[in-house]
DNA sequence: CACACATGACTGACTAGCCGGTCATCTGAT
DNA sequence: ATCAGATGACCGGCTAGTCAGTCATGTGTG
């Protein structure tokens, strides 16, 4: 059985230094948010992205080193859109903030990037530098994004003040839900995406609007 | 090496087949919800037990069955209180919503309850039977009883009908957020849970109550 | 009471197989 | 010819699950 095939028949062995990393780490988050860290094998993260398993170790040091580049990786183009509508001149901060409440469904909750959420939340205990990153990158500059939105908002008398708009936790908390709720229980009770949102939009706009 | 210790020289064995399960249940739940499932080793477990491997085979068919009993077992008390508070006849809905959302911080987000969340999430795909089963024992039962006070109020008036109020994921997401939160970044930055239950409820009292 | 015997909870060495990581070798583009 | 990029057989360590054996306790007998 051994030495049998002559290795690559058909398909002319390419060489792709520049793909390979990219093609790898599609491979191994869809592995990794499938079965998780421990139980995923590195030889179908090989498979996967059509390689050898030696491969990987040219382009990443261990296991535990793909996994932070998977999940470092995701968040690249999260927090783009979101600094860009700090940027809106004219619109009013009701109108940003539904803007920013969408944009986290469609980017977040809508997608397989929610996924990253799952493994951050599965693996936060064996990954704290991966948790303190995420919280520096993303986290914490999100919720200064949301609370500079209502500063604002409170500032030109459009919001009322109170507990509710002085914790930008609050506000955004439905659209972690939902995003949870898509990643456990979406194949026994799916969601519907567009009218959660309206309700959240609904319910923090109703409350926080003077 | 072998035959060498007299295996218990101190604490005489012990026959315990009523507590047995109770204990592995345990410490089984302490080392999933550190570890994630693949990576706890059942050796370790029994450990923690402070029995033998062998014997977690006489009380469970094989880790997974283990695993299921595990989340299965943690969900029992967690509906009690909640049912609890459709009874209270004379409060209004308000009231009784503020008690539900209270109960939900107290019970699940301040516990070590919330660990259960990050097993289920973590290895949802893994155990499709296990989500049925949260879906159908506590997740649906617990939307009905916030539905239902949500319906007494806009029928006695107290609060609005809309968007809001026709979806409870809505008005519990900031808690499931503030459970997520503790699950991962509570080491990073805490959460001071007493301000943010205020929070929540001043933005859903603010918007449904008319 | 005392002694033999039965029970079954418990043990832990062992097996079989899996998987992260290595490295000698191969391949094809230049 | 050279060599970066790629391969996959192999190594070593690990662990779920097994099972033959142990022993504390219970039971029946004289």
């Amino acid at each position: 059985m051994r030495m049998s095939e002559p290795p690559k028949p058909a398909t002319r062995q390419r060489r792709r230094k520049e793909e390979r990393p990219g093609e790898i780490l599609a491979a191994a988050l869809t592995l990794f948010s499938e079965r998780g860290f421990s139980a995923t094998r590195l030889e179908d993260v090989a498979d996967r992205a059509g390689i050898a398993k030696g491969t990987i170790y040219l382009y990443f040091q261990t296991k535990e080193d793909l996994f932070e580049a998977v999940v470092r990786d995701a968040f690249a183009p999260l927090l783009e859109r979101l600094t860009g509508a700090l940027e809106l001149p004219s619109a009013n901060s009701a109108v940003i903030l539904r803007f920013i409440i969408e944009t986290l469904y469609r980017q977040m909750v809508a997608t397989e990037k929610r996924e990253i959420l799952r493994l951050l939340i599965a693996e936060a205990k064996r990954f704290p530098t991966l948790v303190s990153f995420y919280h520096r990158e993303a986290v914490s500059r999100g919720k200064a994004i949301v609370a500079e939105i209502l500063r604002r908002g409170i500032e030109s008398g459009e919001f009322r003040d109170g507990p509710a708009t002085r914790y930008p936790e609050v506000i955004i908390g439905p659209a972690i839900l939902a995003a949870i709720w898509k990643l456990v229980f979406e194949p026994v009770d799916p969601m519907d995406l567009d009218e959660m949102i309206e309700a959240h939009l609904d319910l923090v706009l109703n409350s926080i609007l003077k």
